[in-house]
DNA sequence: GGGTGCCGCTTTTTT
DNA sequence: AGCGGCACCC
């Protein structure tokens, strides 16, 4: 019998509206098991109940580890957890934070200082370009994007770099097995892990070490995996290991939407569980909450092209629902247009509201036509998309200076900040300093302290590098107080406030100002944690992703990738750019295992949608500058024959255009192409004098959009202009800098 | 030897 | 928007 914690009413509670499918997964207790989980069946549900349910058996709440795909999905299901559960403590994390935990613990035991840096990808990018020159391999030959992809792979699959040279025979394997080891041991110096790093020694050391891997195993009793179908090998070892003595291992995913194989995912990993764990139990979730019925027929039609696959039928359990719609436009700005328009018609006669919509794209890139759309139209959206925030330069630079003083070892944060601001310190004094650090096995930092050792370093360089190893050692206590504190400390100190502002005369306030954003963040951080300091702050920011910042409550529309996408649902999806080099993907083509990854992204996108499905492509696209003719994705040709297909555009050609309106009763001219539209002339810095602007007149900027010009003052290069985007606010330009397009006005 | 400004490239998807 | 590469000036 099982032990019995929780009440027989509160274990009725618990699965009072599951069906019958679901109940057995939640109730499933010890041993192996496989959730084969459809769109929308209801999964996180049932990992969450499982996870109470477990802890109402009398599991303790410690020996629970639920691995979600997202850090946002991992803080929701603990919310939900945490409101039923009797007791609190379960781990809810994702692979990769796990994995931070587990180094941290056994840092000592695994030969790391606990107060590793994380590296991200651009870190890991110039770790690369570092060890390519210990290798001595021609960069110009091998880039180091390929290289550390091809080292990444190589992690993600678990080969050290002994197995990966043994089995290197191509020129460029050969070229990544040199730079390999090399890349580990600057990595290793730094006191530095990457992503890959994050599980890759996790899963070593779970394999190779049998008392760590006893005691962990000990320690995580109950595991649970969301999303399994996209596991890599290095995560498939680490949920393995866990669960020998406790093979309690349940996991949950669905074939259908692996979407991730370009960073190591295995589909094999899901569809090989019941031969990897003899007896396991299998359970199907095929019942469909989320869509219409006329949604789930075009995805099922959809998805039955796929040849590697185990045949599948989703149930539907919502309405018949309005028809799947697929429209043909000219071009993307119509396209784009057109989607603006139904939203903002379907909000303002009340049906629904801004955030009911999303649309779902393959390249971050294709969001340009619907920004220029949504601003003209007034819609308001949100992009989920990497923190820009915390990407962009001067946040960086404060960032580094943050991870210089967490972990003095951190050459590539020493690299970015040294000279930033300026100190007087160039390429070739750096050279030097490599050399020199390089020759005595010690850090940049420690070598710039000795600068005055180093041969061929100026006397007035020599004396930079060590004034800032001495910046650095008097800021280092900083480190264990509050992230905020830490950052306005080094700014002052550093003075860099003051290095922006002469630098560039104007359009420096936005930097300014996105650094004082930094230092509110940082605030807000360590308020809601304030046993995490600096180093948590860092770690936080570096391991974020895209849908982190995703706002289900904001009243906008949702732009976002379809791989963000997953696990989301929206009562109306919009499927632009449906054609062929687009999704699928033109890098996809000349492979039809990767065509078949193609169409899972389409399938996730199509069951993102609740009650309204709106596909649609356009005829002709820019694309890098050109506008080429676009074929329909092989996609839409696959979709059930109750689509109903349409066409706009052809029969309207010669129709003026509709205005849309600014603040100021200022009419424009509804639609341009992205660049260089035959309306609108383009002004820069170079060549004939710029046209003057007057106030009231409409203008574009590549980045900030549509707005109104407010006034220009002063004369020749420190002439300036303040413009009122639509969007993005006030903003103030030199004239002879900014480029800006004039959006010529509707008679 | 360092700083600055300009050009051209970038972009498939991400923890 | 950022960055590497390059030319040019101090």
């Amino acid at each position: 019998m099982r032990m019995t914690l929780g009440s027989d009413a509160f274990e009725d509670q618990l699965l009072a509206d599951l069906n019958e499918p679901q109940r057995q997964a939640v109730t499933h207790f010890e041993g192996p098991a496989l959730i084969l989980a459809g769109p929308g069946s209801g999964k996180t549900r049932v990992i969450t109940r499982r996870i109470a349910w477990l802890i109402a058996q009398g599991v303790k709440p410690w020996h629970i580890l639920a691995i979600t795909f997202t850090n946002k999905a991992a803080g929701e299901m603990r919310a939900r957890v945490e409101a039923i559960a009797p007791q609190k403590g379960a781990i809810i994390s994702t692979f990769h934070s796990f994995g931070v935990r587990f180094m941290r613990q056994y840092a000592a035991r695994l030969g790391f200082e606990p107060t590793f840096t994380i590296y991200d990808q651009t870190d890991r990018g110039r770790m690369t370009k570092i060890a390519l020159e210990d290798a001595k391999v021609d960069s110009n030959r091998f880039s180091p994007e390929a290289i550390s992809g091809a080292i990444s792979r190589a992690k993600n699959q678990l080969l050290s770099p002994d197995r990966y040279a043994a089995e290197a025979r191509d020129f460029f394997s050969r070229a990544v097995a040199e730079v390999y080891p090399r890349y580990e041991k600057r990595m290793r110096d730094a006191g530095a892990l990457d992503f890959d790093d994050l599980l890759y020694w996790p899963a070593l050391a779970l394999r190779n070490d049998p008392t760590l891997r006893t005691e962990a195993d000990e320690r995580w009793r109950f595991v649970l995996v969301d999303e399994y179908q996209d596991t890599n090998t290095a995560q498939y070892a680490i949920a393995r290991n866990l669960c020998q003595d406790y093979p309690n291992l349940l996991v949950v995913g669905d074939p259908d939407q692996s979407i991730y194989k370009f960073r190591g995912s295995d589909i094999r990993n899901i569809l090989d569980f019941e031969r990897d764990y003899p007896g396991a139990k299998v359970l199907h979730l095929s019942d469909n909450y989320r869509s219409s019925r006329h949604i789930l027929r075009a995805a099922d039609a959809l998805i039955a092209n796929n040849q590697q696959r185990k045949p599948k039928k989703l149930t539907p359990r919502e309405r018949e629902g309005r028809p799947v719609e697929v429209v043909t436009h000219d071009d993307q700005g119509r396209e784009a247009d057109a989607i603006a328009r139904l939203v903002k018609e379907e909000v303002q006669s009340g049906r629904r509201s801004f955030r009911d919509f999303a649309v779902l794209l393959r390249m971050n890139a294709l969001t340009r036509a619907f920004e220029q759309a949504f601003i003209r139209q007034k819609v308001p959206f949100q992009i989920v998309k990497g923190l820009a925030f915390f990407d962009r330069k001067e946040n960086k630079d404060v960032l580094a200076y943050l991870r210089l003083l967490v972990n003095i070892r951190d050459d590539v944060s020493f690299l970015r900040v040294v000279n930033e601001p300026p100190r007087g310190i160039g390429a070739t004094t750096l050279e030097r300093l490599q050399e020199y650090a390089n020759s005595r096995e010690t850090t940049l930092l420690s070598a710039a302290a000795q600068a005055e050792f180093i041969p061929d370093v100026t006397a007035r360089a020599a004396q930079s590098l060590s004034a800032f190893a001495r910046l650095i050692g008097e800021l280092q206590d900083l480190a264990s107080g509050p992230p905020h504190e830490a950052i306005k400390k080094v700014l002052e100190k550093t003075r860099y406030r003051e290095s922006l502002k002469t630098k560039d005369v104007m359009a420096d306030d936005d930097r300014i100002a996105n650094i004082e954003e930094l230092v509110t963040a940082a605030r807000q951080f360590s308020e809601a944690n304030p046993d995490l300091g600096v180093a948590g702050f860092l770690e936080n920011i570096t391991l974020a992703g895209d849908i982190d910042s995703y706002d289900a409550k904001e009243e906008s529309v949702t732009m976002m990738t379809l791989h963000a996408a997953k696990g989301l649902e929206f009562p109306v999806v919009f499927l632009p750019a449906m054609e062929q080099g687009i999704l699928p993907h033109e890098r996809s083509l000349n492979n039809p295992s990767d065509v078949e990854e193609e169409r899972r992204l389409c399938f996730v996108g199509i069951t993102r949608a609740m009650e309204e499905l709106h596909l649609s492509c356009a005829r002709m696209r820019e694309f890098r500058g050109r506008t080429i003719y676009t074929v329909q994705s092989m996609f839409l040709s696959e979709l059930p024959s109750d689509v109903k297909r349409s066409e706009r555009g052809v029969s309207e050609m010669g129709s003026p255009p509709e205005a849309a309106w600014l603040d100021g009763d200022v009419p424009i001219v509804r639609r341009e192409p992205a660049r260089s539209a035959p309306t609108a002339t383009a002004y820069s810095s170079s060549g004939t004098s710029p046209a003057p602007y007057e106030p009231g007149e409409v203008v574009q900027h590549d980045t900030y959009g549509l707005g109104q010009v407010l006034e220009v003052s002063g004369h020749g290069a420190t002439r300036k202009i303040r413009i009122r985007f639509i969007t993005q606010g006030l903003r103030t330009f030199l004239v002879d800098k900014v480029v800006l397009k004039k959006v010529a006005r509707d008679r």
